[in-house]
DNA sequence: GACGGCTAGTAGTTATCTGC
DNA sequence: GCAGATAACTACTAGCCGTC
């Protein structure tokens, strides 16, 4: 007899499901699923089953047929697969926070951000440092769920006693608040994840300013017209355009470096525009968008630096329309560093007298700024002339037209007074007559 | 080998966008 | 309007490379 037949004749007939005796001895259950069709008996773990005696096949199978009546029947699969998730999560909230914390980097790394959009290297090397340099540190294996709201004070405390770098003396450091937030971010990732209930109950502080005190005088970071002059002859003369370019026409340093030729829309009248479409990124070395699509924008060119950007363009700039207008070397095609011109400038900085501690590149943008304020400018027109998006940023230009406003004010008082004096006199001569 | 110019990489700081 | 998320800028360091 074969072992095919052997198995048919211990095959024995059931009111529901199939019993049969294997070669080995142990029994084996079949039977109809709802859908049709047939299943053998496996275990939770989607492995096979078999029974010692008919008995335990035969009660194992009343059992099936049991919830199958009260609904509760799901395929073996099923269940196999909720048991590995199950098995999963537990295993994720013993997480340790290091190991979790590599996964998440390496999830923002490749997977676009809830909006859909990829994060930039600049980005994710950002988080990396505040995630390599402090957090894992800090945490090490603690499993991610431990890390509650009492855990993470221990933390902002530590950090907030590290001196800021920029400015020792700063009751604040640019440090605590950015490994913060990158930690409440990993553990809202953790949450969403399973790994724990919901991230702890923690907000991030205000920003405060490290490099100057709260009654700091944003007015003593604006150079004067006589200063940023000085600046443009303490340029060597091939790059001193970006000194102009930032004062006059406001433009960031990643605007400078990035502007090409054809940017620069000459009319008739001998007059020009500049056309602000990239940056040249200082992460990346290369062209990249602007910061905001506030700062895509066209400037008519100040007349005061027509002349010199003309004479600017005919020495040192290639007449191809993608020649860069701040070249790494003559005529060049490769525009110029941004760490390079860091140095050009903080030479050329060094060598002028009077200017703020710690001056800026930046702030040139402010003399500009300051000066279209005081000619009367209005906040939408510095938003656009700076390429600013938010209203709070052009506020800071409000304080640079008090002068203009006390001068208005006091106008104002002299004329109302001199007015109300007048009518008073004529009110009493007209008592007299 | 010393030195300076330059670049890449990184940490700290701040501006801006986005979603609730 | 606010807080979270993102990205850019400033400052600094290390290392490479050519020149003396």
């Amino acid at each position: 007899m074969s072992t095919t037949a052997q198995s048919n004749a211990a095959a024995k007939r059931e009111a529901w499901g199939r019993l049969r005796k294997l070669p080995s001895g142990r029994w084996q259950v079949r039977y109809p699923g709802p859908d049709g069709t047939t299943y053998t008996a496996r275990t939770d773990q989607d492995k096979p089953l078999t029974f010692l005696t008919k008995t335990d096949a035969r009660t194992w199978l009343a059992g099936v047929q049991t919830k199958m009546a009260r609904g509760l029947w799901e395929p073996p699969e099923e269940i196999a697969a909720k048991l590995e998730a199950e098995l999963a999560v537990e295993q994720a909230q013993s997480l340790g926070f290091e190991e979790y914390s590599k996964r998440w980097l390496e999830m923002i790394r490749t997977e676009p951000n809830r909006s859909g959009k990829k994060r930039a290297v600049g980005t994710v090397r950002s988080y990396q440092g505040k995630v390599t340099g402090y957090l894992i540190p800090e945490f090490r294996n603690t499993p991610v769920r431990e890390i509650d709201a009492a855990r993470i004070k221990v933390m902002t405390d530590r950090l907030d006693q590290i001196p800021a770098p920029l400015n020792p003396n700063s009751k604040f450091n640019g440090i605590t608040r950015p490994v913060l937030i990158v930690l409440m971010m990993i553990l809202r990732q953790a949450a969403r994840d399973g790994i724990i209930p919901a991230a702890p109950n923690v907000s991030v502080p205000r920003q405060e300013s490290v490099r100057h005190d709260a009654d700091h005088d944003a007015g003593e970071d604006v150079a004067n017209p006589i200063q940023v002059e000085a600046l443009y002859e303490a340029v060597p003369d091939q790059w001193a355009m970006a000194v102009l370019l930032a004062a006059w026409c406001q433009l960031r340093r990643g605007e400078c470096l990035g502007l090409q030729r054809r940017d620069i829309e000459w009319h008739d009248d001998g007059s020009a525009t500049l056309h602000v479409r990239r940056q040249l990124n200082a992460n990346t070395g290369g062209y990249t968008d602007l910061k905001s699509e506030a700062g895509r924008r066209s400037l008519s060119i100040p007349k005061l630096m027509i002349d010199r950007l003309q004479q600017h363009l005919d020495d040192y700039v290639s007449s191809d329309a993608k020649a860069p207008v701040l070249p790494a070397d003559r005529w060049g095609s490769i525009p110029l560093s941004n760490t390079r011109w860091g140095y050009i400038w903080a030479d050329a900085r060094d060598g002028v007298a009077g200017l703020p501690h710690r001056f800026r590149f930046h702030d040139l943008r402010h003399t500009g700024l300051t000066i279209f304020a005081q000619e009367g400018a209005t906040l939408a027109e510095l938003m656009r002339r700076g390429g600013h998006a938010d209203i709070h940023i052009v506020l800071r230009y409000q304080h640079a037209t008090m002068n203009r406003d006390r001068e208005l004010a006091d106008r104002m008082s002299d004329r109302v007074s001199t007015s109300i004096a007048r009518a008073k006199k004529e009110g009493d001569g007209g008592e007299e007559t």
